[in-house]
DNA sequence: CATGAATGAGGCTTCATTCAT
DNA sequence: GATGAATGAAGCCTCATTCAT
């Protein structure tokens, strides 16, 4: 067999691999998560049943195989995403818009296609575990990198800000899916970020010391109280 | 048949209805959403198969009665504590609490018994929809009566604000569980509260160059907007 | 439930699982043990597929359960037998007969049944193993008495002695299966015993000084032979 | 096209078929006679699946092919050895070490190769039995010209010398195999040979009551001896 | 001839649901 | 009402066999 023919038998198998996890998500996005059979699969691949498990050692093999390439394509993404840009609100606008975006259709998936693995005790150890740990990696120097530069708390976990920003977003991103409207995308990544930035108080949370006066969080709120007179 | 033994009957029903439902939430949390076989739930019912047909009148029917008796219970206690609550920060501090707990232990159960609801087009005229409606309505009522007090930015779009307190205690609750450590559950609430009140920045999100404080371009912006409003 | 009751259930568990059995051992001489299905035993046996699964966990735990009952009444049977005879010839034919009856018709079925034992690097830890272990020692026990008494000579390892009895009945039984002309038994066992407790040859091997003893019988044979070649 | 190509064609033809049977036997030695996929004979022929059917019919041409070579090898080699040996007592003993030997790697796979043909109520007619008579009848023609020769007794019918014969060592095969100790061969055949030549007994089967006057065995030897004496 | 990807029949097994007792 | 044995549809997976290249 020559090498350029193995090339090209290598590339096939590798296209029928992709046609097959395509077919899966496809199915996961029409049928819902509870009918993804290998016959269904197999059907919209346009395969007998049997041929899927010349690609995929079975049925779990397969869903982790969709998961791998669903992860490895966001994280590659939101990786290359993040070099492109410098500052942290800009960075941060980019990874929840990405997220958002991608995972707006297809997180019900990986949900499921991950589900076996986080029953386990051993989750951890897991290669879902890990492939979602390459992913936020990604957030998680952003964030790093901003607190390094004195602009974030540092008194806040990382853990925290993690679970808000990424759980606030998918359950933003299931909201959007069920409204019939289509909201604007970018709309809604612009509330998103508002609040992850800010919190949603005016200023601190209230009920506490009125904080100072003389820091620049003061000098914001007047001026944003005169803007708002203004508006009126 | 008197009426006093109609009562009584109906109570027996009830109460069978929910020894099966309790049975129901211990296999989930014992066995993963995975395993929840009829056989199982009767066994730790102490009673037949059949039975359990006879209170539901099939397994959907059991499960989506599950998810009703735990949002009930849920929303009933948000609603109470609420009640007793005066202040805003207090109020989204028990909530969160309040939901971090629940959460911790039977969101997997909750996530499955409605998944049938949430593949369908119609979701928000199932059941589980309206289940869920509910419940945070009570989390909508603090914050609308918080933006009425002048305490949130009334920019800030309810959904936004509560998809980012829900979603992230559901992240934040799950990272909780793949610890084996056991975090303290108070300072997890403390650390949540903190980012989801005041965002995790310093003050107000930088832009590129580390700009000291507020997100003074924004505000910029926004007189900006103002002066030309008013030149008109 | 009263224990009657109970005793009653346990009663038809049993025989429910007895007939489920007997249906195998009936699939096996009829379909010959390539095609020994689950479907066909349920046929036979008169259930639903899924009803075998019941009483036994799995094909290969129903298959052990038909070995283990066939080798649980071939060993009882062997061991009365015994018990009820004194002489050790008179014990071998027994035991040879009942043997060579039994596993005409149903050997092949516990061949199959106990292959998936025999292939194991640990067949010796197996139960197919152990199942044959207890009935071969009713035989063994038989061998060793006789030694003990002086009849056999005990330069003979016990496994050999077993192995030529077993073998040779095996062999024997399906030759037997293999002519359409009924063979009488009787016949066969005597002459199986006849090679067996006296070897093939005249008195001893040929071959070398014409050793020791012989059989009674055959040294009268010779002798008239040597009578009828001194007539002439 | 010459007819000395043909010649080499048929070559080509035989060898290839020799690799396939000759993989078909490794992998039955190998994987055990569960797992004999016509994939893994492939593989280890360094072939293609489909490359297999243009040799063989189809899988169960395969293996009768197989057990053919193997028993046209083993009948080739026994009747070689019983032409170079002349007394009774070497050739048995050669045939038994002969067929021990081969017996021991091998009869698994005869025994599936050839099972589907035994299933069958016509099985005298198969190929099968065709190939295991030639095999017998070298065993057979020993016997025969021994009874001539008047060493054996001829009471004794060829069937169940030959079934002991071979029973017996097929049985104490499966007996080495099975124990991790590598006994020896030769001292497994003397002990074979033993029992086979000169049965179990001391000397004739005993008889419950010890019948005899005397001692019954002093008598068989006097006879004995005069008979050997008129003999010579 | 050789290939090996594709096929699909058919086996095993699970489990929600029914129904005679 | 309660039971639980029985059902059978349906899913997963294997592997002998075929056929276009």
């Amino acid at each position: 067999m020559s090498e350029a023919s193995s090339q090209t038998r290598r590339q096939k198998v590798v296209e029928k691999e992709q046609s097959i996890i395509a077919a899966t998500r496809t199915v996961f996005r029409e049928h819902g998560s509870e009918n993804v059979k290998i016959s269904e699969i197999a059907k919209l691949a346009g395969l007998a049943e049997g041929t899927v498990y010349i690609y995929f050692k079975n049925k779990n093999a397969l869903l982790l195989a969709v998961a791998t390439d669903f992860y490895e394509d966001l994280t590659r993404d939101a990786a290359k995403g993040i070099k492109e840009l410098a500052g942290t609100s800009d960075r941060l606008r980019f990874l929840a818009r990405h997220h958002f975006e991608r995972v707006a259709d297809e997180w019900p998936m990986i949900a499921l296609a991950m589900s076996p693995y986080q029953a386990s005790n051993e989750y951890r150890n897991t290669e879902g575990y890990q492939l979602n740990r390459k992913y936020v990696e990604v957030f998680d120097q952003v964030i790093r990198e901003s607190v390094n530069r004195g602009e974030i708390r540092e008194e806040l976990p990382l853990n925290i800000i993690r679970d808000i920003f990424y759980g606030g977003l998918e359950y933003a991103a299931r909201t959007m899916r069920l409204r019939s409207t289509k909201t604007d995308l970018d709309k809604a990544v612009d509330d998103f970020m508002l609040v992850f930035s800010s919190g949603i108080f005016r200023s601190g949370p209230p009920k506490g010391v009125a904080s100072g006066s003389g820091d620049m969080e003061a000098v914001v709120a007047r001026l944003e109280k005169v803007a708002a007179t203004l508006e009126k």
